[in-house]
DNA sequence: ATCTTATGTCATAAAAGCTCACATGTCAAT
DNA sequence: ATTGACATGTGAGCTTTTATGACATAAGAT
């Protein structure tokens, strides 16, 4: 299991979520039914997040108080998410090749992961990345 | 806030925990009723576990399938605490004689803290560990 | 054979979450 | 000033999840 997957593993209830992000319940469903997030289901409909969903939505708030509408939230999560993934497929390829300085390429990777939360993060979300690695 | 503090933050539902830990909901409670976890509880009275309390319900199966009674494990959780304790005390003593070599005694402390799992423990727990530090 | 320990199962009640619908505050454009 | 879009609040009705408590039982210990 990976750093992913455990990032992606969903695990909270939207109530916890709304006190770790200072979300209402509306707002994250709002988000939600705009495609800012994809949380998971159990089988009796419950949303459940991930680390990573979460993390989002800190960083869909930190936006909007930045002025963002949704849309451009949207955007911007989309630029990303292809940045990432020419960083990977990059990576891949060394990968095959054994180059692999691929040190500095996760660490590449990281910092691309976490570009869009340029510096005033609320101070929650800053606590909260340190769950991770 | 510090490590500990996230570590002991209520964020899981029973649901999660028993997926987690492949225990059932009554074998759950029936550690809590007899004081080897201690979960929060919401407003409401809904359990909410910690990832100390996953990493405990874990070590609790663990000694189980050792063939630890659950008498056995409290103690062993008793003596774990003392040892954490001790530990503490010296590090802080440390810190006001601003001698600090702490890195050694927070190791030292780690080390104690997972004391218990002698080896063998489960993937699962394997894999949960690496949520934290 | 009986007791203890750990766990399963079921009933009942309450909490938490879901969707849908309607209301409202704030801007921007007309 | 009016309209309209966006983001969010609120409430009703319903379903899922969890809690507690009681009773049942398998496996070991006495």
């Amino acid at each position: 299991m990976n750093d992913n997957t455990r990032r992606n593993m969903p695990l909270f209830p939207i109530s916890i979520v709304m006190k770790l992000t200072e979300l209402s319940a509306r707002q994250i469903r709002y988000y939600e039914e705009h495609d800012l997030i994809h949380p998971a289901r159990t089988e009796g409909n419950r949303r459940l997040f991930s680390f990573n969903d979460v993390d989002k939505l800190l960083e869909i708030k930190a936006l909007l108080e930045q002025g963002v509408n949704l849309a451009g939230i949207k955007r911007v999560f989309e630029l990303n998410e292809q940045a990432v993934n020419i960083l990977q497929a990059g990576h891949q390829m060394q990968a095959k090749k054994e180059v692999s300085d691929s040190a500095i390429h996760r660490r590449l990777k990281r910092e691309l992961m976490h570009a869009g939360r340029f510096g005033k993060t609320s101070l929650i979300q800053g606590e909260l990345s340190r769950f991770f690695h």
